[in-house]
DNA sequence: ATTAATGCAAAGTTTTTGCATCCTA
DNA sequence: TAGGATGCAAAAACTTTGCATTAAT
């Protein structure tokens, strides 16, 4: 059976409170400062688990990913160019994209909207 | 100015033909066959170059990347146990997720929709 | 008391990069 | 023939893993 510990309690109270989207690293150095003894390793596999049973989203950015405690329905504005992710909480109103479950390739457990460009800031930046 | 080299154009060819959605490494074994001297660090470059161009679109795994040469609007799904991906070449019809490019967060360039779940093998070889 | 989970460090995987050389325009 | 692109190999970045130890149940 699954056993709580306080790195796991930690680790989801961070992830459940941060407005960003922290890499592991950023978790990892965040739950450093309550758990100063903690490792890489227990990280990765706590965050795996927590994926893994629907308990936070995982957004992969090239080789990196990013986690998210906020598994309500929502999308992401991922910045081409700082890299930086936005919520987008507001989809168009009537826009149902999972009309229902079943696809002839499997089943469905959970869908993702991803929006690529250039953020506020970026936008202002680029010179050409 | 840049310029056209075999190696892109080879890799080019690859890519708007496969049915796949390859990973670099599978890129760089397939396009070996035509071209036995190229390296990855061309193949890295060369993708890195059709994606930011809008070229190909890139499919981010975990830690790992997939290509696609079908820019047309299509949405995938991940199968979450062999991490296969399948094309999902029709979403509900009346449904335009993105109803305009100009969000409060920047300018939108493209969008990706990913379904995860288990694919039908998959889900026949589950006991649970 | 059991045994799941952790900490540590080493190893694995994937991607990037510096530099001399090559080849396109 | 100028300089963008390549090949090579080394390094970087990110993640996973084995094992002895710790701690939750």
């Amino acid at each position: 059976m699954e056993r709580l510990t306080n790195q796991k309690k930690i680790i989801f109270d961070y992830l459940k409170k941060v407005k960003c989207h922290p890499s592991a690293e950023t978790v990892y150095a965040e739950v450093k400062k309550k758990l100063p003894q903690i490792s890489f390793g227990t990280v990765y596999r706590i965050l795996d688990g927590f994926k893994r049973n629907g308990t936070i989203l995982e957004i992969p950015c090239s080789c990196k990913s990013h986690y998210d405690g906020n598994i309500s329905p929502h999308a992401h504005f991922i910045c081409q160019k700082c890299k930086k992710i936005f919520d987008i909480l507001k989809l168009c109103g009537n826009c149902n994209v999972l009309r229902n479950k079943r696809v002839k390739i499997g089943k469905i457990n959970h869908y993702q909207i991803y929006f690529y460009g250039y953020c506020k800031k970026c936008q202002n930046k680029q010179t050409k």
